[in-house]
DNA sequence: TCCACTTAAGCAACGCTGTTGCCAAAGTGC
DNA sequence: GCACTTTGGCAACAGCGTTGCTTAAGTGGA
């Protein structure tokens, strides 16, 4: 589908810094922030002068982007607005089947697979059983079939499948690190493994950054925020600027085992006073109130030092009191805020998304990419 | 001097979001990009073939920005390479002289101003005492005839004056929030101030992420630290992606309020185990290998969330005892990643730049646009 | 000394970008 | 029906990086 003719236009990937711009990347970058507008708009669509407002190009800059991606056939019109003194406005929207997307879960125990088309909205779904322990081959086996069971009914043109899983890894490379109690996933290549066998382009993400991404896009904000996920495990999603903060080494979002009590009760790492041990700890005895406002602590130490502008809970856990880990974790952000000798400003909310929320975000991991939310 | 024509090219700054992209502004970034990497290179100079490969644009299109710049007077020829079988590379340098820039680090109880050349250099150099009990007017007037002062004597063009102070403020409107002890200063509108004296552009951000400005641009680096800085108070500037994180409201970086102990001593924020009141106490008592310890913990937790790659301290406490900082940081820092199961790979580092750098930093807040290295 | 070869960098033509100026299309409202 | 407003395309244009070729300026072997 893509005749936009994406890519940086660069002859080499070897450049370390920022990298030059020619008119190739110029018109991806263009096409791109359009997408991104009409994507945003949904149903209600948009203009071409609002886009052109928007983007700050003008009118028959627009026009010509458009005129592209129509033949392209990522947008077409849909109407008219209502005059307002002299010709109408002509509709514009993105055509969701010019694409769709595969965005896999893999859980603990659950396989969760979806299809997205180009607006992000699920058009299909599957779930398994998962069994981590039978082995990578099984694994990588067994996903492949879901897919393809997926897109057996589909006939759109395939982006790509997106994988979002626990634990540490290279989503550079798409290569495991660890998978806690089964040493055998040390180190599997499971992007190129499941490349190979599903013949389309695979992304392989940590599943906090999945949720974050499909958050931010679902948001549009080109803002920053956190999304912290609290289940079996504490972790966070990190959006800066409108894009998935990952860090050199998709390290970043280390929530769970930041040190909130120094010299504080052990926690499983074998550290002492980390917050996921406290907060489980608090949430095992039945004191959500204190999961909560520990939470809040680690949540104001989060929005001290990035300036975020959002927090978002998630989680297993959260769901199941979402007002007392609201209140919680807003009380003890307004405190913070206030003794600092700031205005509360952080608001605080339930991310919404519910069980599909990562694997949707695991799609948005191909499909962001042609809304010019590449990698943070 | 500018004649590179700056600026997006928009007509509008009303995009809340990103922005389109123009030629002029593709001319702009480019020649941006190239000008920083002759910066990087220094007196050693850098030639148009290496260049090339470094951007990613063909040699061509380096030429021509080259023969721009030239015309612009801020890129010279300056000798040639060895060869290496054929025509030699010809040598291509900074003019330091095609712009100055004035940085300003207001203290609290001195004022140092410096003037940088284009590469950073610090060719004029003057301090002061200062008294913010003398109101802003005075203050504003003695800052500016330091400025004055210290301008007599050069004659290249200004690019503008850059200020540097601690405590909160905006950093868009050049506004104070806060100077403590001094409730006049409130809201005062330092850079609006201080520009219509000199009838000159005022660029006003805190003192740490002027420091950390200063060091990314002497680092050359375009991926992401935290420079930490231990005084009379305790804060960090961070820089994500080679430049400058600030938030959306110049509050990044809030360091020293981390909570890291929870229930613990009161801090004077009125909080209770902030990480500055823990380790200013240990400072106090003498125990400095604590306070490495405490500063460590919260080192660590700033690592994990972000990922960086690299930890520089800096701070006239820390500049006291640097080998003991230096050990006790980076022992925590490998030991929190040792128990994540990662290799040890944050180095720990102090910050160079002695009593001039929060000023040499101040300058580069007008420096560094030219060098495509704007906000964060 | 000559000559083949290599490497660097400019010239000219080109394709393509967004921009400008103009005009047709399609509405509203008196 | 006419004046006016607003949208959006057409055509010409300036300017970007790219391509193909030429010139400049070295090395090194015969």
């Amino acid at each position: 589908m893509n005749g936009n003719g994406n890519g940086t236009g660069n002859r080499n990937g070897r450049a370390a810094g920022a990298s030059g711009v020619n008119l190739l990347a110029l018109r991806s970058h263009n096409g791109a922030l359009v997408l991104d507008l009409l994507r945003t708009a949904g149903a209600a669509g948009i203009s071409r002068l609002e886009l052109a407002d928007r983007t700050g190009l003008t009118p028959q800059a627009v026009s010509k982007i458009i005129a592209r991606l129509r033949v392209d056939g990522l947008v077409t019109e849909a109407g008219y607005r209502a005059s307002t003194g002299g010709k109408p406005r002509t509709v514009l929207r993105l055509v969701p089947d010019a694409g769709h997307a595969v965005g896999l879960h893999l859980d603990r125990d659950a396989l969760t697979a979806v299809v997205c088309d180009l607006t992000g909205t699920v058009v299909g779904e599957r779930r398994a059983p998962l069994h981590l322990g039978a082995g990578a081959d099984a694994v990588v086996e067994n996903a492949a079939r879901e897919v393809e069971g997926l897109l057996a009914e589909e006939d759109a043109p395939l982006l790509g499948v997106g994988v979002a899983l626990p634990g540490p890894l290279d989503h550079l490379h798409g290569v495991l690190h660890r998978v806690t109690g089964f040493p055998e996933w040390e180190g599997f290549p499971l992007r190129a493994a499941l490349a190979r066998r599903l013949r389309t382009p695979v992304v392989v993400d940590k599943d906090t950054n999945a949720a974050a991404l499909r958050l931010a896009v679902a948001l549009g904000t080109h803002g920053s925020f956190a999304y912290i996920h609290l289940g079996t495990g504490l972790g966070a999603g990190l959006v800066i600027g409108g894009a998935v903060h990952r860090g050199a080494r998709t390290r970043a979002g280390e929530f769970g085992h930041q040190i909130i009590q120094l010299d504080g009760p052990p926690c499983s790492c074998g550290n002492r006073g980390c917050i996921e041990a406290l907060c489980l700890a608090a949430v095992a005895r039945g004191d959500v109130d204190e999961a909560a406002r520990v939470l809040g602590a680690g949540a104001a130490n989060l929005v001290g030092l990035l300036d975020i502008e959002l927090v978002l809970l998630g989680g297993r856990t959260v769901e199941e009191r979402p007002d007392v880990f609201i209140r919680g974790v807003g009380a003890m952000l307004d405190e913070w805020a206030r003794l600092q000798g700031e205005e509360p400003y952080v608001p605080v909310r339930v991310a919404s998304g519910g069980s599909l929320g990562v694997a949707e975000g695991a799609a948005q991991l191909l499909l962001a990419p042609l809304f010019g939310r590449a990698d943070g």
